[in-house]
DNA sequence: CTGAAAGCGCTAACAC
DNA sequence: GTGTTAGCGCTTTCAG
């Protein structure tokens, strides 16, 4: 062994064994240009019998940038954010970045704790998915210069955010369901103090008003989505009970398919094998996959020297009619 | 402004504002014994007023350890994975460590590449769905002090690996059709070089042999799963068709209950809405939650110093009918 | 083209 | 209890 005790080799080990000094190893290493290419050669092989490979930490402590980036959401055993996951993923991947990433559980201390300790670990920018709203704490760390986004919610700080048009798709499914004759559609949403869930029932009550019908309260049921098929049992099993559902995310959907009822439904999210139920859900559709990518461009291109004013991006959503969202009253 | 200048305050400037040495700053940081409750609170509320936080990198190039892991699977968008880095992520809080993730795409050099990068960032360890066989690159790593646990598939090194029981589970889903009068079975299966695909085959000609049946390989058909959907609408079209299917993971089970056949069918991995279809589709389960988890826990045993012999824990697996594995011929 | 020296922010080892 | 010193492995000056 001709490095220094256990342990990695170092650039010293390589430079002794080179026979050159360390600075020429890094020249090589980082492949910056001006080095003789007898002497990178020398190098060169000196790297590959040592099984050099240099080490990021020192590097980031010195240079202070890391070539990573953090992302914190929901729940990444969620298919809505594992395609979004995997898109930002692919993007940071394309510009060299890895990605830390950390499931708050829409606990808004547990999103503080994730942002900030990759920050510690000097992340270059952040990508978040707001459980709270207030993003405070963030501003020690803006100031220090790191990018932040935030996805899918806006966030307490006026950075680059990307959303989908929760409003208008909620307004367009349920419209979708009046035009098919239904006057009695029910909401069955996410918690209320989720912007996606306000949004929605916003673009709901929308869709009614502007087909006059009125706003019935005990149409409405929010909260977690395990209370969402009782919920909705107890609404259909009611007096005048609605003819139609209006589910609000896509696990929502699932909870409602499940109760063994079959209202005409049309549901927030698409989702794997909507197609093949019968009869086939329909559904607004945002694409977790553009918002994800989209999001992570925003970054990359703040990391790239862009101090322009922060944007807002709503992507659209699509209405996919399969069947139940067509069914009569 | 008390810190130099611009960025982020460091323990000197954290020691300037308190009236102590740098180092008294850093017990205090830590959570170090031994200080005056007196001091403690003058650095505690120059810490607040400064917006202090510790720098990991640094901490980590002088003390070796990251409290991080890196985790190397297929497809984080693919729900079985995206359970299973869950999981992981879960048992990685709780160890105080955070994730570092990357998805190869079965790309044997992708997984490499990010093996790599995370031990050049200094993870303390790497969960490795193997894409590859050779893993000659990790024994650098290794011996520098790197765990490694590799999961779902076996990796080219003698490592603590978790698997689950393909090769038996495969036979039972194929017995469960025989045993409900079938007797031309086909197989449909992932690329036959991946390790789950060649065991899931093995077990279904296991089961064929204690019956009795024949092997016949015009029922065999292994691939990507976008080419499963066509082999299958082949085989059922041609003469002496096969009545029923098994397939050999949850995308191509999709893919199959996409052509629109109904032959009875039994799928390797269960699938959310499996239950609503109808028929509902029986499925041999596999648990990528307690898949994860247990490499989890098994790599953190190793960091605290566990140096027994590589183990190697197979999963059971389960086979729930709910209706297309019981059709009649 | 190549090298020597300084120092990034922190912790470990040892004083006081 | 507290402070001083050295140095983790690298990049950044600045000199040859």
């Amino acid at each position: 062994m001709t490095e220094s005790s256990r342990g990695r080799p170092t650039m010293k080990d390589v430079a002794a064994v080179a026979g050159v000094a360390l600075k020429t190893v890094s020249r090589v290493v980082n492949g910056e240009p001006g080095v003789n290419p007898a002497t990178a050669e020398r190098v060169a092989s000196a790297i590959e019998r040592l099984g050099y490979r240099r080490n990021e930490s020192a590097r980031v402590l010195r240079r202070g940038r890391t070539a990573s980036i953090g992302l914190v959401i929901e729940d990444l055993a969620d298919p809505f954010y594992s395609g979004f996951s995997r898109a930002v993923e692919d993007v940071a991947l394309r510009h060299g970045s890895l990605l830390v990433s950390g499931s708050s559980g829409e606990d808004p201390r547990r999103e503080r704790e994730l942002a900030l300790a990759f920050c510690s670990r000097g992340v270059d920018g952040l990508i978040i998915v707001p459980a709270g709203t207030d993003h405070d704490y963030l501003r020690p760390e803006l100031g220090a210069g790191v990018a932040a986004v935030f996805a899918d919610r806006p966030g307490g700080l006026d950075t680059d955010t990307v959303l989908c048009d929760n409003a208008g798709g909620a307004r367009a499914g349920v419209a979708h369901l009046i035009r098919h004759g239904h006057r009695r559609v029910a909401f069955v949403g996410d918690s209320a103090p989720i912007f996606t869930s306000g949004e929605r029932l916003r673009g709901y009550r929308r869709a009614l008003g502007e087909a006059g019908l009125p706003f019935d309260a005990s149409l409405v049921a929010t909260g977690p989505a395990r209370q969402a098929g009782p919920a909705l049992v107890r609404m259909l099993s009611g007096d005048d009970p609605p003819t139609a559902v209006f589910t609000g995310n896509g696990r929502i959907t699932v909870a409602a398919l499940r109760t063994g009822h079959r209202p005409a439904l049309v549901g927030f999210d698409d989702f794997e094998l909507a197609d093949l139920l019968d009869p086939g859900v329909t559904v607004v559709a945002q694409d977790p996959v553009r918002l994800g990518g989209t999001a992570a461009e925003l970054l990359f291109r703040r990391l790239s020297g862009d101090h322009g004013p922060p944007e807002r991006i709503e992507l659209p959503t699509r209405l996919i009619p399969r069947g139940s969202g067509e069914l009569p009253p």
